[in-house]
DNA sequence: ACCTCCTTGTGTACATCGTACAGTGCGTGT
DNA sequence: ACACGCACTGTACGATGTACACAAGGAGGT
């Protein structure tokens, strides 16, 4: 309905572009999640990172979101530093993998947000869990059980680099620039004299936390001390 | 524009509601998670949950989403028992706590997944907090010290409530009814010819899970394992 | 060289989500 | 009896993932 305007009038069809491929798409995704976390790797944001139009250009390449998710992960596991066979020392080499684990989950702060969401079955994540079974079956452990240690093992990087995520994001979502905002906005929420009574160490914690020369927790540490914790423990059990 | 429609035409205004409060509607959204996890948590549903006709209503309330999401975690975390003073054992009182807390992530799969999108300040988290910390402190550690620890065992509550999360999410997004339905899922996914070269483990765990007389991991055995692994990790250092 | 087809990118459109804004009916205080 | 204001409602908007139909342009056959 309605008649066709003049041509000139009508905005010239788009060049069109040539030349998608996965692998593009997919760095592409990681790049923009290293920088704005998990919630900026919309469909609609990646598309335009590889000079789309639209988010429809990626569904031949990647299936869905789901599945540019799992790409995502996958690329993202095979920077972990898997050895082919066990050394000789397990702890040492399962100290090993976790640290690689987890400076990858800290250069991908979207890595921990998004691997909840998606079964971990790429071949990345199959070799490195190959390894450390390996590793524990070589010291000894029966399979069922060290499957078990990998797991906690597993769950420890994963979790605190949940945690380094979380805190991330919420640098990000208040726009903190440094230490000091994030103090500033603590302090407003934490409504001292209340809190005095009810919960008189969390409150010395705090305050010690808001002072001038206070050392800054660091992820690092409270990781290693995890995992060290967790080997001595598992060490107790071979 | 347009003649307004004779008076029997239209629909009578519906009747209203009175008497909404804070209280229901949160056990209403607890409800609705208990039963179809965080995703079934929509303020939609909420809003029809509790008779309401539209979200809006809610917001008086709760404020907004995120305002919902902290009090449900909040009520959550009242579930947990906590004593109100450590006891001579260190390890037991840490060890009932966090139990305590699994159980109810257990009862409440919605939790591990809520609870990472939020800053956990809720008066029922700082109380198991500033129990934990009183626990340690008593067994004498110094309280930084004494944080780190507390954060390591709530770090490890939370990753396998999550990892619960997930696998009951996948079950209900499946339709899975049985373990079975698992298995056959499973087997498509997993192409053994090519995986048994590359990862011999993986796919001998495969396959004594696939058989019909296997013993299902249980989650709990995993979660005790891992808390045990941990404490004596602990224990070494007091 | 031309016609045809298949691959690949595009545009439009819809359901669902959170939530802003402007009403509107009812209980209540005067 | 009257008006005020609280508590609820309806409509609407922007964001997200993605289904569907279409169009451009290279590839292959003649």
């Amino acid at each position: 309905m309605g008649v066709t305007p003049p041509i000139w009038l009508l905005p010239e069809a788009p060049r069109r572009q040539r030349g998608l491929d996965r692998d593009g798409i997919v760095r592409a995704a990681i790049a923009l999640g290293d920088e704005g976390g998990a919630d900026a790797v919309t469909m609609r944001a990646v598309a335009t990172a590889v000079g789309s139009s639209t988010p429809m250009s990626l569904y031949r390449y990647v299936h869905n979101r789901d599945g540019l998710v799992d790409l995502m992960l996958d690329a993202a596991m095979a920077e972990v530093d898997v050895p082919a066979e066990p050394g000789a020392d397990w702890r040492a080499d399962v100290l090993a993998v976790a640290r690689s684990s987890w400076a990858m989950t800290g250069r991908h702060p979207w890595f921990a947000e998004l691997v909840h969401s998606r079964p971990p079955a790429g071949p990345n994540s199959l070799r490195k869990q190959e390894f450390l079974l390996a590793v524990f079956e070589k010291a000894g452990v029966a399979l069922p059980t060290a499957r078990g240690f990998a797991q906690l093992v597993d769950g420890h990087v994963l979790g605190s680099a949940l945690q380094q995520a979380e805190e991330r994001k919420m640098w990000r979502a208040n726009d903190f620039r440094s230490i000091d905002d994030v103090k500033a906005v603590a302090e407003q929420w934490f409504d001292a004299g209340h809190a005095a009574t009810l919960y008189p160490r969390i409150t010395q914690l705090f305050t010690s936390m808001m002072s001038a020369d206070a050392v800054p927790e660091s992820p690092d540490e409270q990781f290693e001390l995890g995992l060290a914790c967790l080997l001595d423990g598992i060490a107790q059990r071979i």
